[in-house]
DNA sequence: GGAGATCGTTACATTGTGTAGCATTACCCC
DNA sequence: GGGGTAATGCTACACAATGTAACGATCTCC
């Protein structure tokens, strides 16, 4: 518990956190690189976003002989789900429910859809948790 | 089509949007009073987030004698669904199932649960889409 | 016609975000 | 081993967003 835990992804942060997911590590070189075409960077500047996704906890680095390699320290499933939960408690009095209704009235998803994705879901956990109660091979 | 758009609601902006949702329709000084415990405010403060989230689309007011009178111009499920869909395109390859996969891995919603609230969404639609097309008075 | 309630306008401190410079240091090559 | 190169540490700063508010003009009621 040393600092500020779990803040928000500002536009600019976001993208280099998709380099990094994408590339599973990068050097902040690598990011600079990535990022060129789509938003020409200093060197410099994509070190000071990294260094702040750290200090927010995206991300941390590992020292490879003198160069810094950045790796997720959060999958993007895990950060999309955080940001739900509090979508969920500041817009929806806390309730999934709540929330799949609007997606489905906001033509986010259909509700065939929905329940088709929730069914797949289901049946693979199903079997995912009797995967691991035989005794495996 | 004036000026920007859809922006996010801030900390303080989302507290007053939640009073004027609650009461359906508030004036500067009921939602000064509302949360008044929770976070005391001079009056021109409260005054300011409630320009601001006129300006940012999120409510209109009508005045009432000299009194303004504000009214929630989107329905918070609606923001939920618009923040969600930014999240899934950012997060989850635009991709509504991977959101939700992630959202069972972090124990969001259980693949049961959501199976249930899938299923009863799916029936209360038909059910809609039903009476829509029955011939009726 | 004074007190209180409301609004319009403007201001300002703080924090967040994007961008970057500069000094330093470690490493490789000749 | 000296210099160029690549990478880092540290610091700075402009601009936008956010939170907070003072002041003055008005209108309304007693």
């Amino acid at each position: 518990m040393s600092h500020r835990e779990k803040s928000r992804l500002s536009p600019l942060e976001n993208k280099v956190m998709h380099v990094v997911w994408e590339r599973g590590v990068a050097t902040a070189d690598d990011v600079r690189a990535a990022l060129a075409r789509l938003r020409p960077m200093k060197d410099s500047t994509v070190r000071t976003i990294l260094r702040r996704l750290e200090e927010k906890g995206f991300v941390q680095h590992t020292v490879e002989g003198r160069t810094f390699h950045f790796a997720p320290k959060v999958a993007p499933q895990s950060v999309a789900s955080n940001a739900v939960r509090g979508i969920i408690e500041r817009f929806c009095d806390g309730s999934v429910e709540n929330l799949l209704v609007g997606m489905v009235d906001s033509d986010l998803v259909t509700a065939d859809k929905l329940k088709g994705l929730a069914d797949k879901i289901a049946k693979a956990e199903a079997a995912q948790k009797r995967k691991r109660q035989l005794p495996g091979e």
